[in-house]
DNA sequence: TGAGAAACTTAGCACCAGGATT
DNA sequence: AATCCTGGTGCTAAGTTTCTCA
């Protein structure tokens, strides 16, 4: 593990000034989502989420769509050249030197973290298959091999990406179209045309196993090679050993007080009794949403006799008590001991950690079964502290190859509810959601599977693709602000709010969900026009997180929203028009496959990119990782990834200032001391009355130096920690970001690439791992 | 065409291991 | 050795998109 804390980012800020700017954003000069345009106070519950100060984004300001248009945000003023394969900005060495220079970074040195490579996945010693992930370049392909390969090459322009490509060149002989495309036509259009295509078209997760096993298993090889290249199987054999169900309940026995008197409950009731008690010292405790929905739920299991009758008359404090105590039995055990539990709970894991897909073995997401608890909805969630019962084998259908062994039951005389043999779906195992019967929970494969890995690829190229589309797109919207029809018009002003704001789409929700918008569900007392043109949102987003927000918008878009919300009622949308599936509908008129957050991804990744290529200089390893992280945070900032200020923020400035403080007297200390050895007199006596030993000018010189550089590191630290506190960088990375530009970027700037990424998004990326240097977004 | 189901991605938070500091 | 602090990870809620059916 490396370590993380030395990697702070050090960036500049001006604070006061990023709150007080106001960014002007005229219609003329508007290719920069305007989630970071504004000075911008985003401050939930929780936080105060601060908008980036002006010269960090000016250079997203400043792009031109007229008079420079057909390029992504922010690189418009870049030479063409710049972009393809003979970019100026690359490395002077050749690529082959890069990728060589960075493999000796990643894989040598003193780092133990390495490249994520499919020849470092554990396999079964006894597959006779192929084990090797259909991706591997150093895989011969077979004939179901080579397929997958096709669907994973991708149009970079490295040595190894075009040797990988070969192969499906042969294939399909259509190389030069970008995956995302490729898919597109070998997939969702001509699967709706093809007669064989109805046949296997799933109705239900039952249904299509029947259609599987019926007439795609009568047609066997010719049905199975259409739903290949339509991209519809996504595996040939899948072997898995189910799921890990949470152990049965313990009774302590610990007795709670009703009305001051002990009372006896059932392991069942006291189960219930514990989930409740353990949660005191949290908010949610104290709502009364949750707890009248826990008791009624509890009362349910207590029955109508028994003497439990009112809530205020419940004390759970002894079994608070007696889970405090548990607890810090764990917190004093020996190392040792903990370690031993450790292994034993790996040993327990590793059975039902992996599975073989296509006879390679891939680690499994959440193999654990959902523990049963009160319900955790976010923000003011309705059903909160609702009892999420314990999921049985019953509950749980099982998705396995066929001929594959069906996992044992966990429990003896019960069985799975239904296994079933889909190869068209990736889940493993589903059941439904107690609290929300008509929702599923899924058990995937990990982020790190190659299934996963191709669709997150497949992801980031769509997104590249909306690059091509981009500018007649905002052509396209910019000229139905002004259309009569009013559905046109109200698209054209959410498209316009979902690609400058990088709002998300905003399905509708039923009652019973917290009461959170998007884009389409914006209602009226969201959104405040401020004359002239500019528009303030406050709303609550996903997870119930503030979207707070003041933007200069393009005169036509603020008249516009003005005229849909004149004479609205609070609570009517804005969009009154519009759902999410007429929103998508038109973006895939736009562009083959674009929805709605494909512009999320566009954003994050093109800004991630323009950042990077900007700003990074031929500086040290710690400069150019702090540029990485600015660039993180625009992103943040952009979509919004917020986080709760952590409970120690305030006593950790708090002491960040007093050494800081410490720092600065011990240096104006050394300075009179260098005054003194300047003019050849004793230094005096320190503190504790003890003489001072007599240093020299030059001694004194080096040591307020070192003193100097501590407190401006120091400071930077804690500006960080300010400025970082209520923003999340995890998310963008994991999600938004493109990897290949940050591999890119580190391969260019001699960056180890864990220096960026954890040990598990590296696993996460490993698809993205031999990008060219030359790579751009 | 719209509702609802199904499938998958995105999200913040709790917890914990392990390094840093006292 | 005890405590603090941090980043990484697992968990699961909450979204979006796609698919199906009436």
């Amino acid at each position: 593990m490396f370590n993380c804390a030395a990697l702070q980012a050090t960036h500049e800020v001006c604070e006061e000034e990023a709150m007080s700017a106001v960014f002007m954003f005229d219609g003329d000069d508007d290719d920069a989502p305007l989630g970071c345009q504004e000075s911008n106070t985003v401050d939930g519950d929780k936080s105060k989420l601060k908008r980036p100060h002006v010269a960090e984004v000016d250079h997203l300001m400043s792009d031109d769509a007229d008079s420079d248009d057909g390029k992504p945000i922010g690189l418009r003023k870049k030479a063409a050249s710049e972009r393809g394969g003979s970019a100026s900005y690359e490395d002077s060495e050749d690529n082959k030197t890069l990728a060589a220079r960075f493999l000796r970074v990643t894989r040598g040195g003193t780092s133990s973290v390495s490249i994520p490579s499919s020849k470092d996945k554990p396999v079964l010693p006894n597959n006779s298959n192929a084990i090797k992930r259909p991706c591997d370049s150093n895989n011969q392909p077979t004939s179901q091999s080579a397929l997958k390969k096709a669907k994973c090459s991708d149009g970079t322009s490295s040595a190894s990406a075009s040797a990988k490509r070969e192969p499906r060149a042969k294939d399909n002989g259509n190389d030069n179209i970008p995956l995302a495309q490729t898919r597109q036509t070998t997939g969702e259009s001509s699967k709706r045309k093809d007669p064989l295509a109805k046949n296997i078209e799933k109705k239900s997760p039952s249904s299509s196993r029947d259609n599987i096993k019926g007439k795609a298993k009568k047609n066997s090889q010719l049905s199975k090679t259409t739903e290949a290249c339509q991209g519809r199987k996504k595996w040939s054999t899948l072997v898995h050993n189910g799921v890990l169900s949470p152990p049965p309940y313990k009774p302590h026995g610990v007795q709670m007080l009703y009305n001051g008197q002990p009372v006896t409950l059932t392991p069942e009731q006291e189960e219930v009794a514990t989930m409740f008690a353990v949660m005191k010292d949290t908010e949610y405790a104290s709502k009364e949403t949750f707890t009248n929905n826990f008791f009624n739920d509890w009362r349910n299991i207590l029955g109508t006799k028994h003497v439990v009758k009112k809530f205020q008359h419940c004390d759970f404090t002894p079994i608070y008590e007696w889970h405090l105590q548990e607890k810090e039995k764990k917190k004093q055990m020996t190392t040792e001991e903990k370690k031993a539990l450790r292994e034993e709970r790996v040993k327990q894991d590793d059975k039902f950690m992996w599975a073989f897909v296509d006879g390679v073995k891939e680690k499994v997401g959440n193999f654990r079964v959902e523990p049963p608890g009160l319900f955790r909805g976010r923000g003011e969630h309705p059903k909160m502290g609702r009892l999420k019962r314990r999921i049985r084998p019953s509950d749980i259908t099982i998705n396995i190859g066929e001929g594959a062994p069906v996992p044992v039951c966990p429990i003896h005389g019960e069985s799975w509810k239904e296994v079933k043999h889909d190869n068209t779906v990736t889940w493993l195992a589903f059941w439904n959601d107690p609290i929300n019967q008509k929702e599923c929970k899924y058990v995937f494969l990990a982020a790190s599977s190659s299934l996963k890995g191709q669709s997150d690829k497949e992801k980031y190229e769509k997104a590249r693709k909306l690059k091509d589309h981009i500018h007649n797109i905002r052509v396209n919207y910019t000229k139905d602000f002004r259309s009569k029809d009013q559905a046109k018009k109200q698209i054209a002003v959410a498209t316009y709010l979902i690609d400058k704001l990088a709002l998300r789409a905003g399905n509708e929700k039923d009652d019973d969900e917290a009461d959170t918008v998007g884009c389409c569900t914006l209602k009226v007392e969201n959104v405040t026009c401020l004359p002239p043109n500019r528009l303030q949102f406050d709303f609550l987003g996903k997870d119930s997180i503030r979207y707070l927000n003041t933007v200069e918008v393009k005169l036509p878009v603020y008249q516009a929203i003005k005229e849909f919300c004149a004479g609205k009622h609070k609570g009517e949308a804005v969009f009154g028009k519009l759902d999410t599936n007429k929103l998508n509908a038109h973006l895939k008129d736009l562009m083959p496959g674009l929805t709605a957050k494909v512009f999320r991804t566009y954003n994050a990744s093109i800004t991630l990119d323009t950042i990077l290529n900007k700003e990074t200089e031929d500086a040290t390893l710690l400069e150019k990782i702090t540029v990485y992280q600015r660039a993180n945070k625009e992103v943040a900032i952009i979509c919004n990834h917020q986080r709760a200020v952590s409970k120690s923020h305030d006593s950790q400035i708090t002491k960040l200032n007093e050494k800081i403080d410490e720092l600065k007297a011990l240096r104006d200390g050394l300075e009179v001391d260098l005054e003194k050895a300047k003019k050849g007199k004793p230094l005096g006596y320190d503190e504790d009355g003890k003489r001072k030993r007599n240093l020299t000018p030059e001694v004194l010189v080096n040591k307020i130096s070192s003193v100097e550089s501590r407190i401006q590191k120091m400071e930077i630290d804690m500006k960080t920690k300010e400025e970082l506190k209520t923003v999340a960088l995890g998310t963008s990375k994991i999600n938004y970001l493109d990897p290949r530009i940050t591999v890119a970027w580190c391969k260019t700037h001699e960056v180890p690439i864990e220096k960026i990424f954890s040990k598990t998004i590296l696993a996460k990326f490993g698809w993205a791992m031999d990008v060219d240097p030359d790579f751009r977004f």
